[in-house]
DNA sequence: CTGTTAGCGCCTTCAG
DNA sequence: CTGAAGGCGCTAACAG
């Protein structure tokens, strides 16, 4: 082990009352494991009379078949997705897991959850683990612009579905959303508004929502002829605290922005905190649609979409590839798969 | 199957580049299956020569050991713990998991996540099918009082911790919240401010928690001599629409409330979108600390406390009881284990 | 209708 | 130091 985990699947020791299996309910109702194999499963060819003793037994005994040793006998898989994201704890990302979730659930497949915590290494620990446990695929909300630990080869084929993100010189498939799209209706909002001066809170340079959102805002300007100016748009991060921090900057400037576009909720609501704290009447629009935003007392701009729809599309370009593989075809091309967004406005 | 699911493990057929199996190494390195298994294990007792050999081979054609079939041989679980949530879209949930899923990681256990939707029925077809994947565990957040299918699963050896919820009939772990703490205390505290017409929104009445709020909430009123009110105490609801319409009832009363405790974080805002539409000056207090409760613009008193720290709590006993089971030890007596509550005053 | 044989991928045990 | 046998729990395929 590289990490400073323990072991991939730890665990303990076995059970102390261990569950009992298809041999023990077979001794028990003095048949062949066989029989009770086809019992149980529904399987033609048992006579009603042992067909009743046998379900009778495997009830009184608590029965239920491993489906472990089930999957591996059979050759297929365990119907389990993982799915790593960054940061759970952020609405976007457990509303997105709800969507896989329920999609999953649809096609009775399971999900295994994995949080980065934004920390790419701990991203690369949860795919080999997710490897070694032979997934039937994988929904990642990449930390990082580095996915070459998530390419074909690496993943021995399991088919790998990027949320989020647009894959970098991998070939896999992706849900995105309309960031750039969406920043720059968004950004021309403020600027028929009449903002001239509009900062943006950025995300961290190298992430993919980050740059599509920036070049909206890019866009948006340069259409209205306005020049960017880098005191305005100069500042990058993730969290409330730091977002507020940048604001109280940006309104300190000797002219300061009239308007501040914010990439995420996190930036929404640090600036959101700020302007409020100094009592600034700076208009403020958002990506990122979020509870109690039509209740803070300041009119609002955002840029809203569905969350777990996105994460619904990731199941389902998922269960796609898995399909496909299961199949037997040759991969196909990438698929890209966008999720509109809508301008609301609050306030 | 009884339920509407395809297959608990439906899944596909295997992918198309199957996967190298410990055997493709050993053909390839020409050793025995044996000498790849105690190279890659690290075990004693392999030369270098061979060792460095094999360990090149299983590169070069990516071989990633079957935890599967490693589990099953070795008679041990997979390091998966189950964990059944009724709704993921409230952050509350969201932060349980994810206090569930960073104690577990530690441990280098990896968490498969359910939504039962509230859902009793679809409770029930989860923990059926964590038991066929023989999971080392699991933490439920029951949908109802109705625990009965939760005994069995521990006497097969699995253990059962439930969160936010006293378990009923059933000999297992829980962890639970200072609900009727934590509602005494902020209701005293609307009393001490002069209040004594108190509404009460409430949870659906068999749940733990509900009840125990509305408990906390009686015995603060008994405590003043404030006598209960039917009209004032009796809307139970868990969505914010629900409560609103509950809220919008309470204050046209021909003598409305001067205060209302919300049970949770759906009806408190639920209440709040109520009095603000409205313009009422009605003091508003709650079960439940969340993001933004501090800018709503009018005095809030909530029963704050750590999510994330209460799903920590679950997983640590989850593990316990693991390890317990692992030693083959005699299980002790249920556990509780109670997350204190603070007060916190917004606005 | 029921049982036997064989093996999924891996590892413990025992021989060489 | 290395290999062969056997089996974890289950089920196709083939007897009887």
């Amino acid at each position: 082990m590289t990490s400073t985990e323990p072991e991939p699947a730890a665990a303990a020791t076995p059970a102390a009352p261990a569950q009992p299996t298809l041999r023990d309910v077979a001794l028990a109702a003095r048949v062949s494991p066989m029989t009770v194999s086809r019992t149980l499963r529904g399987d033609e060819g048992v006579s009603e009379a042992t067909r009743q003793r046998v379900r009778e037994v495997a009830r009184s005994l608590g029965y239920r078949p491993n489906e472990v040793a089930r999957n591996l006998r059979l050759g297929r898989s365990d119907g389990l997705i993982g799915l790593v994201v960054t940061n759970l704890a952020n609405p976007f990302y457990s509303q997105l897991a709800l969507g896989v979730e329920e999609a999953l659930a649809e096609q009775g497949m399971r999900v295994l959850l994995g949080n980065s915590g934004e920390d790419p290494t701990r991203e690369r620990q949860l795919v080999h683990d997710f490897i070694s446990r032979r997934l039937d695929g994988l929904v990642v909300v990449p930390a990082t612009h580095h996915h070459g630990h998530l390419g074909p080869v690496q993943t021995l084929g399991m088919p790998v579905v990027l949320a989020a993100s647009l894959p970098v010189k991998v070939d896999v498939d992706a849900v995105l959303l309309d960031d750039f799209g969406g920043t720059w209706e968004a950004t021309r909002h403020l600027i028929s508004a009449g903002h001239h001066r509009i900062g943006f809170l950025g995300l961290p340079a190298a992430t993919w929502t980050g740059s599509e959102r920036y070049r909206g805002y890019c866009a948006a300007l340069e259409e209205a002829g306005i020049p960017l100016s880098a005191e305005l748009s100069g500042y990058r991060q993730r969290d409330v605290a730091a977002a507020e921090k940048a604001t109280e900057a940006l309104l300190d400037l000797p002219d300061p922005p009239t308007a501040i576009f914010a990439a995420n909720n996190r930036n929404t609501i640090g600036a959101y905190r700020a302007i409020r704290a100094r009592g600034a009447t700076t208009r403020l629009a958002g990506f990122d649609d979020f509870e109690l935003a039509d209740s803070l007392g300041l009119p609002l701009t955002l840029v809203a979409y569905d969350p777990r729809e996105l994460g619904r599309e990731a199941a389902v370009l998922l269960c796609d590839r898995i399909a496909e593989a299961g199949a037997g075809a040759e991969p196909g091309a990438p698929r890209r798969k966008v999720i509109s967004t809508r301008i609301v406005e609050y306030g």
